[in-house]
RNA sequence: GUGGGAUUAGUUCAGUUGGUUAGAGCGCUAGUUUGUGGCACUAGAUAUCAUGGGUUCGAAUCCCAUAUCCCACCCCA
């Protein structure tokens, strides 16, 4: 039996790791920069929670959550997401009393099982964020210029935004009714997703693939025309707020998103290079989630975008990821009595921080040689019996050849710039 | 859930109309007269040709099924 790694997902491995952790320490010191702080939430919750908190209705609920039972009877589910898991956690810790707003980031993992496309895992990496207690659309700019001021350190350039409102539950409500009287003479005539839609989220009907084309959804009336005077006044004061500090972006109405718990801003990153969806981050304001989750009435917003597709993205823009030399100095042993003082030596540079390595394979001089030159350790040393009696070795810089003679005892300062 | 392409060494790929011991590059191991690497040269190891059936004198090659990977639809990160 050969063993693979399960559809959809797979292993980072050495020769990637270090794109990833220098991704995830930007992001985590951008965040820091604007007074987020990091949170861990578990992998797990109860089904019941997302089944509420991302909408009973939604696809990823309906047919794409990792579900289980387990041996205490419980439903429970691998997160497909992490914003539900993060209001959980500020309900139960009580972080409501905390001076607002709170300002939570987050480096997760997340699951859903899916069909494979490019850019599309079914465990997939999140770099995200949450911020509550802010009603006012200062914030909803602030988190957008989060990612930008991220991309922009991370070397990227700019990437689309697009922004929409989708409004409040009341002026939400009143728009379906508008649109249920433009669509109803035509509901026959349409897909049979559409028929469906037209009871429950007449709204999709807009972003429909099948019937987008045709004349009576193209002249259907936008949601944005028809905001309740606050949603669109914090809509105007969005983009005010974008424009005082020269982030660019586009309208655009057809932004639904497909997880129940919007509301007014919503919004996308948008690429060519990461499959046909393109979304790499996405998010928007959340006002009623907090108070469905069973704590009091709190306004919320929030984002999150894929590792993997901003990765995708990164490479296709050309960015340059620098690797770090983690071992400085590689010990080549010429003598069977060098090999105790080999491992002093060594011992100490770790003690003081700095790496090391040495023959573990019983290899010759040469292959010694060819090994720190392969893996391109930046110094090296020999050590036989001459540097055994006169304490003191030759350290050979590997880029330029030159050797600088440095006693035994000197080693760690040498080294230690 | 619907549709399309693919699967041969660690990896990227060749492999003729079905015909003897299935090849190459990269990588790996060692050596090129045992105190100086990357390059070069030489040698070596590594393949149930995805799995299971079938056709055939003979299958990596043709047929069927299954699995996996990839791509599109849908939806999202």
């Amino acid at each position: 039996m050969r063993y693979s790694a399960q559809k959809g997902t797979g292993d980072i491995l050495p020769a990637d790791i270090y794109k990833w952790q220098k991704t995830e320490k930007m992001f985590a010191d951008v965040c820091h920069s604007f007074g987020y702080e990091e949170i861990r939430i578990p992998t797990f919750e109860q089904t019941d929670l997302f089944q509420r908190g991302v909408g009973d209705t939604t696809d990823v609920v309906t047919k794409e959550m990792y579900t289980f039972d387990d041996k205490g009877g419980r439903s429970i589910t691998l997160r497909p997401e992490g914003t539900a898991g993060v209001v959980r956690s500020y309900i139960e810790n009580g972080m409501s009393s905390l001076p607002s707003p709170v300002r939570l980031f987050y480096n997760i993992t997340a699951f859903r099982y899916e069909k494979m496309a490019k850019g599309r895992r079914r465990e997939f990496h999140q770099l995200g964020l949450e911020s509550f207690g802010s009603a006012g659309p200062e914030i909803d700019a602030e988190i957008i210029s989060v990612i930008d001021v991220f991309f922009k350190r991370m070397g990227l350039k700019n990437i689309a935004l697009h922004i929409n409102s989708i409004g409040c539950p009341a002026c939400r409500s009143k728009y379906n009714e508008i649109l249920k009287n433009h669509f109803r003479p035509h509901v026959g005539t349409m897909c049979e997703d559409c028929q469906a839609r037209f009871e429950k989220n007449p709204l999709r009907m807009i972003d429909c693939k099948i019937d987008g084309e045709k004349q009576i959804v193209q002249s259907a009336p936008r949601l944005i025309d028809y905001l309740c005077d606050d949603c669109k006044a914090h809509f105007e004061g969005l983009k005010a707020n974008l424009d005082a500090v020269g982030i660019k972006y586009d309208i655009d109405p057809n932004i639904v998103r497909g997880l129940d718990y919007y509301t007014r801003t919503v919004f996308e990153f948008v690429s060519e290079n990461v499959g046909t969806q393109g979304t790499i981050c996405g998010g928007g304001r959340y006002d009623g989630l907090v108070e469905d989750c069973g704590g009091t009435a709190t306004p919320g917003i929030g984002f999150a975008m894929g590792i993997e597709r901003f990765l995708m993205e990164a490479e296709a823009q050309g960015v340059e990821f620098t690797k770090d030399e983690n071992v400085k100095i590689y010990l080549v042993g010429m003598s069977e009595n060098a090999g105790a003082k080999i491992s002093q030596i060594c011992y100490q540079l770790r003690l003081n921080g700095i790496g090391c390595e040495r023959d573990l394979m019983n290899r010759s001089f040469k292959s010694q040689m060819k090994y720190a030159g392969k893996q391109g350790i930046p110094f090296l040393a020999v050590i036989g019996d001459d540097e055994l009696a006169s304490g003191e070795v030759k350290v050979k810089n590997m880029a330029d050849g030159t050797e600088t003679p440095v006693k035994l005892e000197g080693l760690v300062d040498y080294l230690a710039d």
